[in-house]
DNA sequence: GAGCACTGC
């Protein structure tokens, strides 16, 4: 394969890391690299060394040494499953209190839970245990160990802000700078002011290490106030710990290449023809792609013959039906290849086994958030070298592998970005600005975060939850309307609607509708069935548009008894209704909670319309009367926007709309939508639609 | 008549 590429010389994954001011250095040696020894490790501490022969040595040094430890980790290091084991043998969940470990997905949560369970030789949900939304596996004053989702630890901190249930709480997979991961890093700094005693470790990869420490670092006079008592050292600690990955030979592409569709394709073709057994992971962006890379695949295979009998061709993205995508978790037959091509849910949600060769694209979508427009769009970019790194490591978890990727080297090294830009400051402020106003934080814009969101993109969210009277002139949550928002895990919209209906008289109605939003899809759609999708939605559309057809579909779902047959029967989607369940049952007793009235308005649809006006009134859209395909345009920008064909009043255009949100493409269109009479918007937002009129002279 | 990277509370 040399004529088409170039062996890279990135350096191995797991290096030491620079810490130039005096901080611990570690490095431990990789079960599997032959430049480092077996099982060896050395703390260097300016010019002192320390002899620790173990890593569990080293880390429980650090962490009485230390209040904040930055631990440096590579895919596969062990150290998610080692650290609380080490941390809770050590004695430190003392008089009472817990050892919090975070991670970022559910799924993982449960994963790491239940192995160390099994480490340790104890039953899930007593001493260690596990808390994920609707789902909470820990005994009181039993639990000592407890893995947790950072969005539950967050939610933890309204009614705790110090947690002071815990005495070591450790973040994992920091470097993936998710919003939930960068609050809870701002809060966990604010929180160690008040309480030295508590012990952090952030887990990260390399990459991010030293941002992290930055970011840890105390202020320098507060420093040398801290060293003069012998109290627990303030400096964060770098900890590098080398995985135990298998190598991955790196290729790049020798030129740049025109369509990375075609050239992963012929990638694969070339991998399976020249190279020993081993199944390839593909790394396209979307669905588009995927389908179009299987379609190429499958041809070439088919015209050229010669590799007909060898491979398994599969793709894998989050939107695809649940059983197709078990298919790629089943082994090859014998004598065949499996090829795996998909979207970023491989890169870090779901993890393959027997991957020997990886097709790195350098490409993902990703949400960007112009917050002068309030709208999100998802757009193909290049991927950071953290991904890459990331991607390639998929190559080497059973043994040495390789990864082609589709860029040059000169590109990898001298143009793709370090680290990718934090979620935070590609997204929508709204639901976080509230959650740190439920604090107790007044000071939003001198919040001191890992990476600030813009201005704009605060400003904006600001404004937003004045329009819904959640925040008042102060910028403080409003009582009681801004505190019970703060309480409902739904963006603030939703809440503001699930409010509204209490004082209206149809929350049974919409806490379902709630609920629908905030899944997916009801429906199943796909190719081939699209008719018959389309069909047996007519059988639940309602003239008042998508919201009350939600209501139809849960009333039958109900009265089936919730039967999968129904929803089969209907092009419904089990899972998602499922889901809308327990959803429903989630929001029933938070609305009690915070004093909300359950009460249904029987066939009132009118009460339900207004209830989601007082949510949505910014999304009021009226048919431009000129128009003769169904254009609209906001009532608050004057933006061009569409019914999306999947919503039951496509082709219906009534005069006036409301939507719930916005999908961008070549046109902006409007998901989920309903029609409302314009008075009601006065009605229920009158302030909100005079100031918009002062606004439009100042456009 | 068209489209949805991926999480999470």
């Amino acid at each position: 394969m040399s004529q088409f590429w170039k062996p890279g010389t990135e350096r191995p994954q797991g290096r030491v890391v620079d810490d130039e001011e005096g901080g611990l250095l570690f490095l431990f040696g990789s079960h599997h690299s032959s430049s480092a020894r077996h099982g060896y490790a050395s703390i260097e501490k300016q010019r002192q060394r320390l002899p620790v022969s173990k890593y569990r040595t080293a880390i429980l040094y650090l962490v009485e040494t230390h209040a904040t430890t930055i631990i440096v980790g590579e895919t596969g290091s062990g150290k998610t499953t080692q650290i609380p084991q080490y941390l809770k043998e050590a004695g430190w969940a003392t008089g009472g209190r817990l050892i919090a470990c975070t991670q970022p997905r559910r799924l993982a949560v449960q994963a790491v839970a239940s192995r160390v369970a099994e480490e340790m030789g104890v039953k899930l949900g007593e001493e260690v245990g596990y808390t994920i939304r609707f789902e909470d596996v820990t005994k009181p004053d039993v639990t000592v160990l407890k893995f947790l989702t950072d969005g539950v630890l967050l939610r933890e901190m309204m009614d705790d802000p110090l947690l002071t249930k815990y005495s070591v709480i450790m973040v994992d997979e920091a470097h993936e700078r998710s919003i939930s991961t960068d609050i809870l890093l701002g809060l966990l700094k604010k929180i160690q002011r008040r309480r030295p005693e508590l012990r952090l470790i952030i887990s990260s990869a390399t990459i991010e290490a030293k941002s992290m420490s930055d970011f840890f670092r105390m202020r320098k006079k507060r420093r040398e106030i801290e060293n003069k008592d012998h109290g627990p050292q303030v400096e964060p600690a770098i900890l590098s710990v080398e995985g135990r990955g298998f190598n991955v030979q790196i290729n790049y592409a020798e030129e740049p290449v025109q369509d990375y569709v075609q050239a992963a394709v012929s990638t694969t073709l070339l991998i399976h023809e020249r190279e020993p057994a081993g199944d390839v992971l593909v790394f396209l962006t979307g669905q588009d792609d995927i389908d179009a890379a299987v379609q190429l695949l499958t041809d070439q295979v088919q015209t050229t013959g010669k590799h007909s009998s060898g491979l398994i061709v599969l793709p894998l993205y989050s939107g695809l039906p649940r059983a197709d995508q078990e298919l790629v978790f089943s082994q090859a037959p014998r004598g065949k290849r499996k090829v795996v091509i998909s979207t970023n849910i491989a890169e870090t949600s779901l993890t393959l086994e027997g991957i020997v060769y990886v097709v790195d694209s350098g490409f993902s979508k990703q949400r960007f958030y112009n917050p002068i427009s309030d709208i999100e769009n998802l757009v193909v970019a290049p991927i950071s070298r953290a991904s890459a790194r990331q991607r390639a490591g998929r190559a080497g978890r059973v043994r040495p592998g390789k990864c082609y990727r589709l860029y040059t080297e000169e590109y990898f090294l001298n143009h793709m970005p370090n680290a990718g830009i934090p979620e935070i400051q590609r997204s929508n402020m709204v639901s976080c600005v509230i959650q740190l106003k439920a604090l107790g934080i007044d000071n939003i814009l001198g919040f001191d975060w890992p990476a600030s969101p813009s201005a704009e993109a605060m400003i904006r969210a600001l404004e937003v939850l004045y329009s819904l009277g959640i925040l008042d002139d102060d910028a403080k949550l409003t009582s009681p309307t801004g505190f019970q928002v703060a309480e409902i895990p739904l963006d603030p919209m939703v809440s503001k609607m699930i409010i509204a209906s209490s004082q209206l008289g149809c929350s049974e109605e919409i806490i379902t509708i709630a609920a629908v939003l905030s899944v997916q899809s009801i429906w199943i759609s796909g190719r081939g069935i699209q008719k018959e999708s389309d069909e047996a939605k007519l059988r639940f559309a309602a003239a008042e548009g998508d919201h009350v057809t939600f209501l139809n579909v849960y009333k039958g779902f109900h009265q089936s008894g919730k039967s999968s047959q129904w929803c089969h029967k209907n092009y419904v989607n089990y899972h998602a209704m499922r889901k809308v369940l327990e959803v429903r049952e989630q929001l029933k007793r938070i609305a009690k909670r915070i004093g909300l009235v359950l009460k249904s308005c029987e066939s009132d649809m009118q009460l339900v319309r207004k209830a989601v006006i007082a949510g949505f009134f910014a999304n009021a859209c009226h048919l431009e009367a000129y128009s003769h395909d169904g254009m609209y345009k906001t009532l608050r920008g004057s933006q061009e926007v569409y019914i999306h064909p999947s919503s039951v009043l496509f082709r219906v255009n009534p005069k006036w709309v409301i939507y719930h949100s916005l999908v961008s493409t070549d046109r902006q269109y409007m998901r989920n939508v309903l029609t409302i009479d314009p008075s009601c918007l006065l009605d229920v937002a009158p302030h909100f639609y005079k100031l918009q009129q002062s606004n439009h002279l100042l456009f």
